[in-house]
DNA sequence: TATTGTTATACTCTATAACTATA
DNA sequence: TATAGTTATAGAGTATAACAATA
């Protein structure tokens, strides 16, 4: 019965990620993004190429998998590979207006708070940024929980 | 410039989201299960036994596929399938005591709160924790988020 | 007729290892 | 030598469709 406010936040962190879950996979489907093809796309921002190997790191996956995510979204026109002058082992991703579009729907559709947190009063919903202000933040300076984004 | 706490609140989960899928990955890799076992690891809770369909429905993905992660998962000696005696086309799945021990190491190495919830002030994790724990009432009041389990 | 679980199929994701072209 | 990206390979996850057994 020891009170932990830090783990019971965190477990109750865990269940709105497994809801969230739920809904990142309904968007993808509504606009034909296979999960990996719409990480790549979220971490892919306008204006800010990647090369292959930043986006292996982001995605937290091999670098020959990027290979085929890559091919996938550039055959449908959303990215595609610059070369870039100082190495020319380098390709570096950008995306096509296409992909800013969709980019764009994707993000927007998640980004819609589901309606649990609209219902909130909206002083918890205060109290919620502003605690998760300082998580981020902390996130920010110190990185350990993993190398993502 | 119009502020939206709800929106601001839901933006700064994301990020959160995206960093728990690192660990998630992580956490995975030490204990040999992929993505997919383990959430179905999860999902099955000890004395709660569950059938075929109902860990497909809380897994989000078709009855098919199913077959092949419980098959993994059985083969280790994790999990079994059992007969039910009312509904001879039901197949109950239930954890193994090896199973119920990778699930508990499993799930407690998730649920070790991240050093930048740690970090913040007590009553910051309070915060956040009572915000937290609104938006999962209302979460489980009505459901619209997702049908995760 | 409808449902549960399985199989068959084709595609996507995954890590490992080997390769190429650059540096 | 080391690195960026690709290819080859084998295993895992995915939806669709068809099937057998049961309800």
């Amino acid at each position: 019965m020891a009170s932990d406010p830090a783990a019971e936040a965190w477990a109750l962190l865990s269940q709105v990620f497994m809801a969230n879950r739920a809904h990142f996979l309904r968007v993808g489907q509504q606009l034909d993004l296979h999960p990996m093809q719409f990480h790549a796309l979220r971490l892919l921002e306008p204006g800010a190429a990647k090369s292959m190997r930043e986006l292996a790191d982001s995605l937290i996956c091999d670098a020959s998998n990027v290979t085929g995510i890559v091919d996938r979204l550039e055959e449908r026109g959303l990215i595609e590979r610059r070369a870039v002058a100082h190495d020319r082992r380098v390709k570096l991703l950008a995306l096509t207006p296409a992909g800013e579009d969709l980019r764009e729907q994707a993000l927007s559709r998640m980004a819609e708070p589901p309606d649990q947190v609209r219902a909130l009063p909206l002083e918890d919903q205060r109290a919620l940024r502003d605690a998760l202000q300082r998580v981020v933040a902390q996130l920010e300076e110190t990185k350990p929980v993993g190398a993502a984004g």
